[in-house]
DNA sequence: CTGTTAGCGCATTCAC
DNA sequence: GTGAATGCGCTAACAG
């Protein structure tokens, strides 16, 4: 690799025949440069391939046109979907996403979060934190140094901005469409590390306890893996072989594909026998057979209001958090008793 | 917002009453320094929550801890997989990862690339590169700049460092296992603006060639966006309305899995009147009904590959294309005639 | 082992 | 309008 030394101002202004604060000028176009001038120095660019480096403009200004998304994986589109409405705002905005993947893991979720921080990043978006199994200073000491954005986040930390769904608004939702249709019997599936769980499962408990149901809650560990729909099947397989509830309330369509599985594999046809409902509205979700009712997340909409907020707050705006409604999709797999 | 000026070198040294040398020393760990002083300096860190300046550093080392990575969109869990793979690869070698998706148009191909060069980044992979639609020089002329990796691309270009399934293999692999079912009306289904979709039109028509088969081949437009199953049922219904092929070879899961819904509205039962292959093997294709036939495309390995390379390439070793072989991963769709 | 110093490439005063 | 000079925060010689 022949090492091609890149051009600098310095060059092109010799090349120009001009000074290096001219051409910074025109590169910048924020001082008024004479036209002759000005062509000439774009000459001079064209002909030396001239890039201006970001390290020296940023260190120069003390800015930075990078943000940061933390995110726990890519295995549950709910993420991906997020990511590109996030990746579209903010690009045209002129800044560019770091990503980091956390594994589903808090302790990871912390070094990324580190490792954007010292990249110098102008602000952080955070999807799905893992609040719960995070020290409480440490978000708060980041909020300090600069904007951060929660994408449903439910713990709240000073200074951090929220972008969210209402959750529980949704959890309730989907458990008033099953309770409507005579269900009383409805088990709850969720996963673990993952604050979203924590909110819906609250959400679960409280409804169960105003119209008196029994709770049936079921963990099945990691829930936005490759693993999981096969886990969410087994697990549900398993619980289906105690006794089968009229009715399963998913924390998403991951864990609802797997409940489907489950059912099936159990001989109940599903909405008939037993109905499932998932969570975030997936592509999936309309593809697997038969089609899945589940609540929508917005993912898109998510990601473009978080980009907004972070975009707003870097340019030391007030910003206000976004709360979006979830509204349940009804497709096959679910019918009153 | 408060602003609250970070602590620097200085702050640090004076602080610990050392030179900044020293700081940039223990924080470097390149050169041996006291024990002693070493616990001051580091305890000053702490004190001053002291994060080095990353703009600057490689502003005077002239090196980027930075890749980038242009991506068609996030729509198709292949991409998202393939991401997974990048992102654990080069964030264990201390690099970040920042993300553009070019939303399947070849000219936004083209500026997330310049954005990206801007950004001073050390080397960057290409995921699907559109190389047919762009102009021949473009990428060679970034290949002279910096290590440049191409993921599943076939175009070649002077430069850039290829890791690659055998798509052309794994296309022979399907059609032959479709042909020794004794299928002999094979439809290819495919769509625009991806150099695989070429690769994989080729082997078919090759292959059609050689045993004497009739060729069929039906576009559906973009192969990657949310509208892409619904696009590939409803081309796929016209098609089969006019006249039912035997089987259907599809570029991706999610083509396929919008022929698989074509082909229940038409009536026709899979695998027993219609064999459907799809490609790529996202967990899509196993959660469908029936689970699909398809080809494997090692998404994560392909990631890990492209990451391992470009590092290699950045670090100045030299580098070896890398070609994954295509596995075709039998399931449910595809039957004897 | 440690301190002093000279840039890295650029934006920005301040003169002219 | 334009040029000369300063410094952003840091690393890497070079001296000690």
């Amino acid at each position: 690799m022949e090492e091609k030394k890149n051009a600098t101002v310095v060059d092109v202004a010799e090349a120009a025949g001009v000074s290096v604060a001219t051409v910074s000028r025109v590169v910048n176009g924020n001082y008024p440069v004479r036209p002759a001038t000005r062509a000439r120095v774009e000459e001079a660019i064209r002909q030396l391939h001239y890039v201006p480096n970001v390290q020296a403009r940023e260190l120069n200004t003390r800015r930075s046109s990078a943000i940061g998304v933390v995110v726990p994986g890519l295995y549950n589109m709910f993420f991906a979907e997020v990511i590109g409405g996030i990746e579209e705002g903010v690009r045209s905005a002129g800044l560019s996403l770091l990503l980091n993947c956390a594994q589903n893991d808090p302790m990871q979720e912390m070094d990324c979060v580190r490792q954007l921080v010292t990249r110098n990043i102008a602000g952080l978006i955070i999807i799905s934190p893992n609040t719960k199994d995070i020290d409480e200073n440490f978000y708060s000491s980041i909020a300090r140094r600069l904007p951060l954005v929660f994408i449903n986040g439910y713990h709240r930390v000073p200074g951090v901005s929220y972008v969210a769904n209402d959750e529980a608004g949704g959890t309730r939702k989907a458990l008033r469409h099953l309770y409507e249709g005579g269900h009383r019997q409805i088990l709850f599936l969720c996963g673990e590390h993952s604050d979203s769980y924590t909110v819906k499962e609250e959400a679960y408990r409280a409804f169960c306890e105003e119209y008196e149901l029994t709770q049936r809650i079921v963990n099945i560990g990691e829930g936005n893996s490759v693993e999981t729909v096969q886990a969410a099947e087994k697990t549900m397989a398993e619980e289906l072989r105690r006794e089968a509830p009229t009715a399963i309330l998913c924390c998403n369509d991951l864990m609802a594909s797997g409940a489907l599985r489950a059912a099936s594999g159990a001989g109940l046809s599903v909405p008939e026998d037993i109905s499932i409902v998932g969570f975030d509205n997936v592509l999936l979700s309309r593809l697997i057979d038969p089609p899945l009712t589940t609540v929508d997340q917005n993912m898109k909409k998510l990601g473009l209001a978080a980009a907004h907020v972070l975009c707003q707050s870097i340019q030391g705006e007030s910003v206000q958090d976004v709360e979006l409604e979830n509204t349940l999709v009804l497709r096959k797999t679910t019918a009153p008793l």
